[in-house]
RNA sequence: UCCUCAGUAGCUCAGUUGGUUAGAGCGGCGGACUGUUAAUCCGUAGGUCGUAGGUUCAAGUCCUACCUGAGGAGCCA
């Protein structure tokens, strides 16, 4: 007999057909006569009922069937008595394949705090919140090469480890077969990275982005999608070491281009969120309802499935940099003090600038563009004002910078200028320059936070709990 | 890394100006009852009060250091 899953059987097609189903239980409501096992495999948020009969299968036996043991049912398939669900399974035979201890399981069929089931990463998928979250982020996934797929984009792997430490992105973690005691050294003391495995200092990569603009300018259009790590010591709510990075890199892709594709490419994700995932979306949404009750009034969010609709049905805002300090100096906060930290051109902005911008006055999603080049990239396109870069910024609210990205400078004599001023070592970049050596073209590109897309869809709060197994300052559980 | 707050039963928390035997709800276990919906009712077990020092006749409570977590900031995606 073919095992179903859940999913397929609870819409009621399959009334009154034998059906063998397997999964773990959720719950299990006693009683003398009946006993009601919530069976849940992963395949959906929904539970299936089944119908124990007592005298059939025998209080000890039913004993053994505890929150989280898994269990092989087969049953007739009817229609249920209950309001709680549309089919039940009239079990008729039950196999167990593994106990779970009350005693010590200590995932309770109650609401835990997310703290707790951090704790417990490695059993935290057995609940209703992460499960819904992780079919979501499978399915952002598939919709992410999908995208890409349907407009033509190849999916490039760039390294993980990398030989080059100029990407300038952030602090790297040191890739070595050394002895970290007691490690080769040179006459002046420091470490000799010639004897290391890759006869080199080698990381893991910080951003794929410059073997992502080799591929573009030859392939046209190409996307990563890998791990990627940063190792600075960020305690937030919206950074890991180890996080996952969408890198698309086009081809005669001008900024306005660049800006276009970054919108469509949010919207359609969402889009994709709106029409596979309503059922998840739908727990999520009312298990926020429930904690934003617990906030006073003025601090609650926009309801999640208005939100994700609100953000995939407008235009995001425009808006250069010169423009933003304007409205900036212009706003009730700054004239009255509120902001901890100046608004000043040239300076970066800082969150409660970035958050002003996109939840108090244009309340939707900003591109902010055209930055200072001091306060950016080597690689950013320099504008013909001799001040500015082609550099955007796409600003949520409620999670703040989702993408960075540019147009990259395409003149050999303008990029080597800039990394000369920056301090980037351009001998060791050689491979980097050929791109504009050889057939160098406009091009542009940006990454995603795959996580931080992640918490806007899923409404979550704490980038912690929309990765499987988070990787932080201190913590490198499972 | 900085600032603020927290750490008490398996979980979520209460614990008065320092003062006898540290409490509740949920969960577990035992029982009753019931086509139940995080069922209900009765009973019951369960604690190195984050760790290490210190102050005191007396510390869950006060002080110091450290560890861990959360919120905010910086860095960024």
């Amino acid at each position: 007999m073919k095992r179903l899953k859940i999913k397929e059987i609870i819409g009621g097609e399959l009334i009154g057909t034998q059906v063998l189903v397997k999964g773990w239980v959720r719950t299990k409501r006693g009683s003398k006569n009946v006993n009601f096992i919530a069976l849940n495999d992963g395949s959906t948020i929904h539970n299936l009922q089944v119908v124990a009969d007592v005298e059939k299968f025998g209080e000890e036996f039913l004993k053994d069937i505890n929150t989280s043991a898994s269990l092989a049912i087969i049953g007739d398939l009817v229609a249920s008595q209950g309001s709680g669900q549309a089919v039940e399974l009239n079990a008729t035979e039950i196999v167990i394949y593994g106990k779970a201890d009350p005693d010590k399981y200590p995932i309770q069929p109650k609401k835990h705090s997310l703290e707790f089931l951090r704790e417990n990463a490695h059993l935290r998928f057995r609940t209703a919140t992460f499960s819904a979250i992780f079919r979501i982020r499978h399915a952002m996934a598939f919709a992410i090469h999908n995208y890409f797929n349907s407009k033509g984009f190849i999916y490039l792997h760039t390294p993980i480890i990398t030989g080059s430490d100029a990407e300038g992105a952030g602090q790297m973690f040191r890739v070595s077969t050394l002895d970290a005691k007691n490690p080769p050294l040179l006459e002046d003391g420091s470490v000799d990275y010639s004897q290391d495995f890759f006869g080199k200092a080698t990381n893991l990569t910080v951003s794929g982005q410059l073997e992502g603009e080799l591929g573009a300018t030859a392939l046209s259009d190409i996307y990563t999608f890998g791990p990627t790590f940063r190792a600075e010591n960020s305690n937030t709510a919206r950074h890991l070491a180890e996080f996952w990075m969408i890198e698309p890199e086009m081809a005669f892709y001008e900024l306005q281009d660049n800006m276009d594709l970054a919108e469509d490419f949010l919207k359609s994700l969402i889009k994709y969120a709106l029409e596979n995932c309503m059922d998840d979306l739908d727990f999520l949404s009312k298990r926020l309802q429930e904690e934003e009750k617990n906030k006073p009034m003025d601090e609650r969010s926009m309801e999640l499935i208005e939100k994700l609709r609100f953000v995939q049905e407008n235009d995001f805002v425009r808006l250069p940099y010169t423009e933003a300090i304007n409205i900036l100096k212009d706003s009730k906060p700054y004239k009255k003090g509120k902001f901890q930290y100046p608004v000043d051109w040239g300076t970066d902005l800082q969150s409660e600038h970035e958050r002003y911008l996109v939840e108090k006055h244009f309340k939707k999603p900003v591109i902010l563009i055209n930055y200072p080049k001091e306060i950016k990239s080597f690689y950013m396109k320099q504008n013909d004002d001799g001040k500015t870069v082609s550099a955007m910024d796409v600003l949520f609210p409620g999670i703040g910078e989702i993408i960075g990205g540019s147009q990259r400078e395409e003149n050999y004599d303008k990029l080597v200028k800039r990394m000369e001023e920056m301090g980037v070592p351009v001998h060791e970049m050689d491979w980097y320059l050929d791109t504009r050596r050889f057939g160098t073209v406009p091009h542009s590109g940006f990454g995603l936070g795959f996580e931080r897309l992640m918490l806007f869809v899923t409404g979550m709060g704490n980038i912690r709990d929309v990765i499987a197994f988070p990787r932080t300052p201190k913590n490198a559980e499972f």
